[in-house]
DNA sequence: TAATAGAGAATTTTT
DNA sequence: TTCTCTATTA
């Protein structure tokens, strides 16, 4: 344990306390007397948790302030929202359908907490899933109470909370509270080992399904001793084993996984009940956001530590659980009243997002579902736009369609106001299907984000960076030395490898110590033993440095944001200059310099990217420790773009405009979901459906194409079931341009054969009157003249005979978005650039400019 | 040991 | 189709 158990921080506390005027006697009597002995027994935060207490303290001090005036966050939330902030102790589930203000009752509920003093800031556990939850949510509190909201301690996600208690209690499971949190990749590669060293053929049974198993396991709350035996046939009957092999290397390495975070924690908390007793005490008031996502291990961490005071308040939707593939029961919302009973049951039902078609359009797909506890939105806005349907040819029609609606939306149509590229998004079911559309905006060059994807932490440069700082950081972090040994290329085949590993195995050292001594002994020779010689010897000459350089070792816990710099000297050298010396002193620069593939320069840029992010940080394990918690990456440009994204990823974000395409049997609903998990799975994806459809503020246009080209091969496609499921009154069917055809008509025989699956709906999308329809009137100024089309905005340039001829073959050009580059082929108005940064895209003609005219591009 | 050609697989994703 | 991983070959 930290050396300052013992530390009395809560004096501060209690003088603050006592000292505050006009408190009730009764309530400051009740709670420092039930206070006391429970600050005394809970084992101290660290030190600065004084600093937490202390903050705490001052921030009751001007909450009472408060209290004094009417409570300011109760104006304006409706019946439901205001019982459900008000509901302050005992179980509560708050059941908040999509666009109801759950957010908004939740932030209030713990103003609430804090301004009537029912709590203080750090006894109040709440807990998110993602980071940006958290963070909005602190935010927003900070917003509610007109302060900065630093003083809870304990908002964050399962795995950023778990992180903090593990580092104080790391003994108890056999680890260093300087543990390091592996992500995927290193996973993978440790499970490859462990596979290969069992001599199970690899190929058969990938790291990859041990993996997913092992997670799978590990979201159960299942440790390898408590397998029940109905796994013990997992993976070839190795699966057990090899779990046991996998928990037994990850503490030999001092180094958990994400699931770990949570096991470990429960572990720990069943085995020493008087320590779960301290923070059940100490947790006074419970929040979970999101709560039809958990899975069960945070469903038993949520239950140990509601136990006794019941003070949870658990917000969330069965509607929209759409994680169960990773792990997600929505069971447990289900059970929410018979796990915690005399749980008061708050529905939020006014949903003040979308338009009352639109409402009504999601309420009745959702509705097929079985087994919901039951909701009923409603809004007291207007009915507004019918939910528009339409199919197409193919799906590289329904990209086009879609881009032309966009630039037609954005400058308002129909007497619609216009609305904002930034306002409008496609949502789809998986992301390959983004694709039709990038290649699309890209050609009509249509600004757009695309969010999801590769994360920043996630790119093999900057991981490979990245391993080399944590083998600085901490030289026996053998995943890492093994990442980055032979890259740079340092000569060091597969026999280099395994002579090295069987070293540090045999002498049971690391493997940077087992690197040296295959160097030292002669065991290696000739150039791999010199080039391994300088990395080993660059590591400690780096580590030297930064020791020098900070002194801040590990056994510190970074993820607390609270400690910060007051006592480091002023360093010989920074953690920025050090990395940086790192990347150059080892080659890893020199290595992307060197490579000529298009990707380099980016990559490069990457690692630039990485190093200025050091520079929010104190220290590189200050550093390391944050991203290995939080891997995201935000850019925010100021041009209006829509927004690419999953239908997971759009959960909690709303748009004016929502085009959901593909909605086809096989693509959604998935033909995988429904294969692997049956009903269950087809409950999900309508789930998603109906996310999809409630992120639509205004204008929801959901469409399917009658073709698709699936890995390459065409395929005909039927209509989605949850088109039949579309409520006729609340849909308007537009009509599909492939009808009244620009000439494609004669090639197959109907553009929606195959798409009339009996219902009226799908006859009508084939059949609509065209030339009624206000769809037909859009459709053809809108595609009359398709690949001529009209610019959408000034800064579009017209596409032209002109620009086509304004460039040939190997001409140096410039475009906005990806820079310069030269012309490698010349299709009509398509020209095909490689970029020198982008790689090789196909741009219209009107897009680019001759590279020595880009001083004056017009936009 | 490194480069290259060929095979095989390719929802959804946070931490 | 396209990417990644593996086996082959120089």
């Amino acid at each position: 344990m930290p050396k300052d158990r013992a530390r009395p921080f809560i004096f501060p506390k209690l003088r603050l306390r006592a000292a505050l005027p006009g408190e009730e006697m009764g309530t400051l009597y009740e709670q420092s007397f039930k206070a006391a002995p429970i600050r005394t027994i809970v084992p101290p935060m660290s030190s600065f948790d004084d600093s937490d207490a202390f903050e705490a303290a001052s921030r009751s001090l001007s909450a009472r302030a408060m209290a004094a005036r009417p409570m300011p966050y109760l104006d304006g939330l409706n019946p439901a929202q205001r019982a459900a902030v008000e509901a302050l102790k005992g179980p509560v589930l708050m059941l908040a359908g999509a666009g109801t203000g759950k957010t908004r009752a939740l932030t209030a509920r713990i103003a609430h907490l804090l301004v009537t003093g029912t709590a203080q800031p750090n006894e109040i556990l709440a807990v998110t899933f993602t980071n940006k939850a958290a963070r909005e949510m602190k935010l927003r509190v900070a917003s509610l109470l007109g302060q900065p909201a630093e003083g809870m301690p304990w908002l964050g996600t399962f795995h950023a909370i778990c992180a903090k208690l593990l580092r104080r209690h790391a003994e108890l499971v056999g680890l260093k509270s300087n543990f390091t949190i592996l992500d995927t990749d290193d996973q993978l590669r440790l499970m490859k080992q462990l596979i290969i060293a069992d001599n199970i053929d690899e190929k058969r049974w990938p790291a990859r399904q041990l993996a997913g198993l092992i997670d799978a396991w590990k979201n159960r709350a299942l440790t390898p001793d408590k397998l029940p035996a109905a796994e013990a046939g997992a993976f070839n009957r190795r699966g057990p084993a090899l779990y046991g092999q996998y928990q037994t290397r990850l503490r030999e390495l001092n180094a958990v996984d994400f699931g770990d975070l949570l096991v470990h924690m429960i572990t720990i908390f069943q085995a020493h009940p008087d320590l779960l007793g301290q923070y059940q005490r100490w947790f006074r008031f419970i929040l979970v956001d999101e709560y039809q996502d958990t899975n069960i291990a945070q469903y038993l961490w949520l239950r140990l530590l509601a136990q006794g005071h019941s003070n949870i308040c658990v917000v969330g939707d069965d509607d929209q659980s759409i994680y169960g593939w990773r792990g997600a029961e929505v069971g447990n919302i289900l059970r929410f009243e018979t796990d915690f009973p005399g749980a008061s049951v708050i529905r939020l039902e006014q949903n003040y997002r979308s338009t009352g078609h639109i409402l009504a359009a999601a309420s009745a797909v959702i509705a097929g579902n079985q087994g919901r506890l039951g909701k009923t939105l409603w809004t007291d806005g207007e009915d507004g736009e019918k939910l528009r349907l339409i199919g197409h040819w193919d799906g590289e029609e329904e990209a086009r369609w879609i881009g032309e609606e966009i630039e037609a939306m954005a400058r308002g149509t129909r007497g619609m106001a216009p609305i904002s590229p930034d306002g409008m998004a496609i949502l789809v079911r998986a992301s390959h299907q983004m694709r039709a559309f990038e290649d699309r905006f890209l050609t009509i060059g249509l600004p757009y984000r695309v969010i999801g994807g590769p994360r920043f932490y996630e790119r093999m440069e900057v991981r490979d960076a990245m391993a080399y700082f944590r083998v600085v950081v901490s030289p026996d972090d053998d995943l890492a030395f093994e990442r980055i040994f032979n890259t740079p290329k340092r000569g060091l085949g597969d026999k280099a490898q395994a002579l090295i590993r069987k070293l540090a195995r045999s002498h049971g050292i690391s493997l940077i110590e087992g690197a040296r001594l295959a160097v030292d002994t002669g065991a290696l020779g000739g150039k791999a033993a010199r080039d391994l010689k300088a990395l080993v010897d660059g590591i400690a000459r780096w580590r030297g440095l930064m020791l020098g350089a900070a002194m801040s070792g590990p056994g510190m816990a970074p993820e607390d944001d609270l400690l910060i710099e007051e006592d480091h000297p002023i360093p010989k050298i920074s953690h920025i200059e050090l990395a940086e010396m790192i990347l150059d002193e080892s080659g890893y620069t020199a290595m992307w310099q060197n490579d000529k593939t298009p990707e380099a320069p980016g990559r490069l840029e990457n690692l630039k990217e990485l190093v200025k992010a050091l520079e929010l940080f104190e220290n590189l394990q200050g550093f390391l420790e944050h991203v290995s918690l939080i891997m995201d990456n935000e850019s925010d440009e100021s041009e209006p773009k829509v927004t690419l994204m999953t239908l997971h990823a759009a959960k909690g974000l709303e748009f004016p405009a929502v085009f959901l395409p593909g909605w086809e049997d096989g693509l959604f609903p998935s033909q995988r979901a429904m294969d692997e998990t049956g009903i269950k799975g087809l409950e999900e994806e309508r789930r998603l459906a109906y996310v999809g459809i409630t992120r639509a503020e205004r204008v929801c246009t959901v469409s399917f194409a009658g073709n698709r080209r699936v890995y390459g091969q065409w395929q005909s496609q039927m209509p989605s079931r949850f088109i039949d499921e579309l409520p006729e009154d609340h849909v308007e069917v537009l009509t599909p341009p492939g009808l009244h055809g620009h000439g494609r008509m004669g090639a197959t025989a109907s553009p929606v054969a195959g798409m009339m699956r009996g219902s009226d709906l799908h006859q009508a999308a084939a059949r609509a009157d065209v030339y009624n329809s206000p769809g037909w009137k859009r459709l053809q100024t809108n595609t009359a003249r398709p690949g001529l089309r009209q610019p959408a905005e000034a800064r579009h340039i017209t596409i032209d005979a002109e620009a086509v001829s304004a460039f040939a073959l190997g001409d140096r050009v410039f475009h906005q978005k990806f820079g310069y580059g030269a012309v490698v082929s010349v299709e009509g108005d398509k020209l095909g650039i490689a970029f020198d940064k982008a790689g090789v895209k196909h741009v219209v003609a009107g897009f680019l400019v001759a590279a020595d005219s880009a001083d004056d591009v017009p936009f």
